[in-house]
DNA sequence: CTGGGCACTTGATGTAGATCAAGCAACGCT
DNA sequence: AGCGTTGCTTGATCTACATCAAGTGCCCAG
């Protein structure tokens, strides 16, 4: 019941990206797969290293972060979601780092069988390309954040965007520092911003739990009138 | 001989991504292109708006920015390369304006006959997803200058890339201002460092020419030891 | 219970680079 | 010629954030 290949096609058929492949596809896929266990801590895949192929999380949360410029982390990766896919088609080293926040299961999908699979079913191509422009827009929107925005309103963002729009509370994915590095801020200045919004009554901290108290002023201070670089007005 | 169409075609086949295509698709796709023409300081594209398809430019230069961001350059795009892919799979508005640096042309391909070449042609779709990954790639490794290095080394590495390995001079592709945009900084920062660069001898300017003196000492400053956010010593 | 590591906070200080403010040169216009 | 624009430079100032440096509370191992 619980043979590698089974955890492996279980985690395959939670992706969107193979949900319109037909089972006997994938079953090939499963055949070439890897499985990598990694705990908290340990690295997934290290940037430099030749890329080992698609990953997809089965559990767990894994950390994209560049090993150079200060660790600055690019993307969380949860459970149902897969990073390295634009690996499938660079020859390049990967230019990030993959480490496990926690304890961690990763499917490694190794090109060979991916490419062939992409020659044979157009709708995988469509979902895969999708993918990628997703990815891509995310990219953009956190360059925009980054160079638009300063540290107050990013968080600002952040927070709102973290707490499905409804509920009050949500808790952090990850330890502070590592928010901090996703945020693009050092720990000191995330926790400084933390306690102002406390302060200010826009939201409430208790550790990693956070409340939003005024939605309404939290929307405003993510607008924050910031003139960054090269602002000339039009 | 100059009919649109033959104009269209001939940007299209010198496109690495329609290069497997055979003649008769392309002929399709030539049929729904529209050609558009726009003079210095003129959008081709604005930000928010929806996305008119993919875009490849025949002549001139077209520069990708955000429109908020204080107008950070994400990219300039030049005769033979293309930009819009994302959105070919996106339903989401446009992330960046585009605006024509010079006079410009530009072919406009519209979603539908690529969606449908998409179906058809692995080949194509590969090419796509290339494309994709290229530009991917690209975006995190400016992701990585802007967070790791101070403006000093992402200047050096601009220049180092800007000429040719080989040569010993090049032109800007645009006026400094925009090249202070693509770089992330101010025009005034970009003006002081080539001026520290000259006078330490690494390079000589001549309004938009620039020569390396000492690619050795380039090469060094390039990698300038910054240590930036959350730079923790492992 | 005790000591040593996290994860986080808090304060003081430093700095890269943005912003503001002139000013200059070259290049079309009319 | 006269004049506005555009592109670039240079200097003075300002500030958001990083960095450095101590703490504090907490959990786990001995």
């Amino acid at each position: 019941m619980h043979s590698a290949g089974g955890v492996t096609l279980g985690v395959l058929v939670n992706l969107p990206m193979f949900r319109q492949v037909p089972r006997a596809q994938l079953a090939e896929l499963v055949r070439g797969a890897q499985v990598v266990h990694a705990r908290r801590g340990e690295p997934v895949a290290r940037s430099g290293e030749p890329p080992p192929g698609l990953m997809a999380v089965g559990y767990g949360l894994v950390k994209l972060s560049l090993s150079e410029g200060g660790g600055k982390v690019l993307r969380l990766v949860g459970a149902g979601e897969t990073f390295g896919e634009a690996m499938l088609f660079l020859e390049q080293p990967l230019p990030v780092d993959a480490t496990a926040l926690c304890d961690t299961l990763v499917v490694v999908l190794p090109r060979a069988p991916l490419l062939a699979l992409l020659e044979r079913d157009p709708r995988f191509a469509r979902a895969l390309l999708a993918s990628l422009c997703q990815r891509l827009h995310e990219l953009v929107a956190d360059f925009q954040s980054a160079t638009a925005y300063g540290a107050r309103e990013r968080l600002a963002a952040y927070l709102e965007a973290l707490v499905e729009p409804g509920a009050r509370a949500a808790e952090l994915p990850a330890p502070k520092a590592v928010v901090a590095a996703r945020l693009g801020v050092a720990k000191e200045t995330l926790s400084r911003l933390l306690r102002q919004f406390s302060a200010e009554g826009l939201i409430s901290v208790a550790g990693r739990r956070i409340t939003l108290l005024d939605r309404e002023r939290l929307a405003a201070a993510r607008q924050g009138i910031k003139p960054a670089a090269g602002c000339q007005p039009a």
